[in-house]
DNA sequence: CACCCTTTGAAGCTC
DNA sequence: GAGCTTCAAAGGGTG
C-alpha cells in the first residue's frame, strides 16, 4: 500500500473539496454483512487482512498517523469479504485473535528486511527515527488484496528484528526480539513512569531482580488507539487548519462533535481500524496488557478526576445547577461559532452521509439520519437552554452508543438523534439495543455542556 | 516542567 | 456483571 499522496488523509495533503467525507467514500465492506458481525468485536471474521498499520505508537509529529487509512480505502475496503482463511484465530475467551503464526502476522506490514526504513510506515511506530520508517512498503506490496499471503517472511523477519525481547513473549514465534523500540514504546525517561536510568534494552546479565526492575520500567508500550483516537489523529490537523485554535482541549471538543456527526460507515471505518490496531498490538505484544500502564500515570489527575466525577454527579443531581466550580470551564476552549466548529453543520453537509440503505442495514436501531447538529449545530456558544437540550440529547445518544460499544461493537447509533426523536428512537430500539447509560461516558456530555454554558454565560 | 484540559473508546479494577 | 477509573493523543494553558 503506497500512500496515496493525494489522499486527504495526509495532514498536509490536499483536502478534497468534499472535505473529510470525501476520503471516506469508499465502501465499508463490512457493512455488507450483518451489522452484528460487522464491526463487532475482535472475533468478527476479521479482516485481518484489512489490518493496516495503525499507529500504535508515536509518530513523528509531521507524519500522519492515519496515512494507512488511505490504503484502506483504496485497496482493502473493496467490497467483498475477506477470505475466511485469513481470519485470525480468535481466542474464544478473550475474543482477541491469538497470536498468529508469523505467516499470519499482519499482512499490512509487508516489509522486506531490505526495504525497511525507506518508506514511512503508516503505523508510524516502526519509525525509530525521524523519517526513518522501520517498515517499508514494497512496491505494490499493499496492492495485493491479501498481502498476508505474500508477506510473512519479511514481516516476521522485520518484527523479529525490530522489537525488544522484553516487550514480547520470547516464546512467541515471529515476534520482535530486537532492541529497537516500537513507536508505541515510550521510554519511561522520556515520558511517564519515571524510572532509573538504564535505557539499554540490551542490558542483560543482571540479577533477576534487576532484570525484573528494568522490565517494569522499561519501554512503555502504549495502549493501542481506539477509534476515536485514530479519528482525532487524522482530523486534528484539519480542524486546526480550519480553526485558529490550537488548544487540544478545544480541538478535541470539536472533534468529538465531528465524530458524532460522522456517518456510521465512516465511524465503522475507524472502529475497524482500531480493532485492527488492537489486533496487531496484541500480536506484537502478546504479553502486554492495559494493566501494564494502569495507574502509572499521574495520581494527581486521578484524584482530580475522582473529584470531577463527584462533581459531575452533583451536577447531575442538580441538573442545571451551577455546581460546576470544580470543573474548569470548558467553554473557554470552545470558540464562538467558528466555521471550524462544525464545518459541515454550517451548510448541512454533515448529512452527506445520510441514512443510506446500507447505513440502515448496519444500524437497525438507527433512526433517520437527521440529527440535531445539523438542524441545530451544537454551537459551542449555543444558548444555555439549547445546549442543555443538546447535552441531554447527546447523553441519550451516548447511552445507546455505549450500550452498543460495550458489546464490542461500534455504536450503531453513531449519529445523534433529532432532539425530539431521541425518546422515541430509544423506545423503538430493539431489545438488543439496550439503553443503559455508562455514566462515565454519558455524563460528561450531559454535564459538561451545560456547565460550559453556565461558565460561558458568566463570561 | 509536570500536569490540566478535552474528547471517545477499550480495558482494567472494584464491588 | 455493573459501574467506575485509567489511559490512549495533542498542545496550549497553568501553577
Amino acid at each position: 500500500m503506497i500512500p496515496d499522496l493525494s489522499s486527504p488523509y495526509l495532514p498536509n495533503g490536499p483536502l478534497s473539496p468534499g472535505g473529510a467525507r470525501t476520503y471516506l467514500q469508499m465502501k465499508w465492506p463490512l457493512l455488507d454483512v450483518p451489522s452484528s458481525a460487522t464491526v463487532k468485536d475482535t472475533r468478527s471474521p476479521s479482516p485481518a487482512h484489512l489490518s493496516n498499520k495503525v499507529p500504535v505508537v508515536q509518530h513523528p509529529h509531521h507524519m500522519h498517523p492515519l496515512t494507512p487509512l488511505i490504503t484502506y480505502s483504496n485497496d482493502h475496503f473493496s467490497p467483498g469479504s475477506p477470505p475466511t482463511h485469513l481470519s485470525p484465530e480468535i481466542d474464544p475467551k478473550t475474543g482477541i485473535p491469538r497470536p498468529p503464526h508469523p505467516s499470519e502476522l499482519s499482512p499490512y506490514y509487508p516489509l522486506s528486511p531490505g526495504a525497511v526504513g525507506q518508506i514511512p510506515h503508516p503505523l508510524g511506530w516502526l519509525v525509530p527515527q525521524q523519517g526513518q520508517p522501520m517498515y517499508s512498503l514494497p512496491p505494490g506490496g499493499f496492492r495485493h488484496p491479501y498481502p498476508a499471503l505474500a508477506m510473512n517472511a519479511s514481516m516476521s523477519s522485520l518484527v523479529s528484528s525490530r522489537f525488544s525481547p522484553h516487550m514480547v513473549a520470547p516464546a512467541h514465534p515471529g515476534l520482535p526480539t530486537s532492541g529497537i523500540p516500537h513507536p508505541a514504546i515510550v521510554s519511561p525517561i522520556v515520558k511517564q513512569e519515571p524510572a532509573p536510568p538504564s535505557l539499554s534494552p540490551a542490558v542483560s546479565a543482571k540479577s533477576p531482580v534487576t532484570v525484573k526492575k528494568e522490565e517494569e520500567k522499561k519501554p512503555h508500550v502504549k495502549k493501542p488507539l481506539n477509534a476515536f483516537m485514530l479519528y482525532m489523529k487524522e482530523m486534528r490537523a484539519k480542524v486546526v487548519a480550519e480553526c485558529t485554535l490550537k488548544e487540544s482541549a478545544a480541538i478535541n471538543q470539536i472533534l468529538g462533535r465531528k465524530w458524532h456527526n460522522l456517518s456510521r460507515e465512516e465511524q465503522a471505518k475507524y472502529y475497524e481500524l482500531a480493532r485492527k490496531e488492537r489486533q496487531l498490538h496484541s500480536q506484537l505484544y502478546p504479553t502486554w496488557s492495559a494493566r501494564d500502564n494502569y495507574g502509572k500515570k499521574k495520581k494527581r489527575k486521578r484524584e482530580k478526576q475522582l473529584s470531577q466525577t463527584q462533581s459531575q454527579q452533583q451536577v447531575q443531581e442538580a441538573e442545571g445547577a451551577l455546581a460546576s466550580k470544580s470543573k474548569k470551564p470548558c467553554v473557554q476552549y470552545l470558540p464562538p461559532e467558528k466555521p471550524c466548529d462544525s464545518p459541515a453543520s454550517s451548510h448541512g453537509s454533515m448529512l452527506d452521509s445520510p441514512a443510506t440503505p446500507s447505513a440502515a442495514l448496519a444500524s437497525p436501531a438507527a433512526p433517520a439520519a437527521t440529527h440535531s447538529e445539523q438542524a441545530q449545530p451544537l454551537s459551542l456558544t449555543t444558548k444555555p437552554e439549547t445546549r442543555a437540550q443538546l447535552a441531554l440529547h447527546s447523553a441519550t445518544f451516548l447511552s445507546a452508543k455505549a450500550a452498543a460499544t460495550s458489546s464490542g461493537q461500534p455504536p450503531l447509533l453513531s449519529r445523534p438523534l433529532p432532539l425530539g426523536s431521541v425518546p422515541t428512537a430509544l423506545l423503538t430500539s430493539p431489545p438488543s439495543f439496550p439503553a443503559t447509560l455508562h455514566a462515565h461516558q454519558a455524563l460528561p456530555v450531559l454535564q459538561a455542556q451545560p456547565l460550559s454554558l453556565v461558565t460561558k454565560s458568566a463570561h
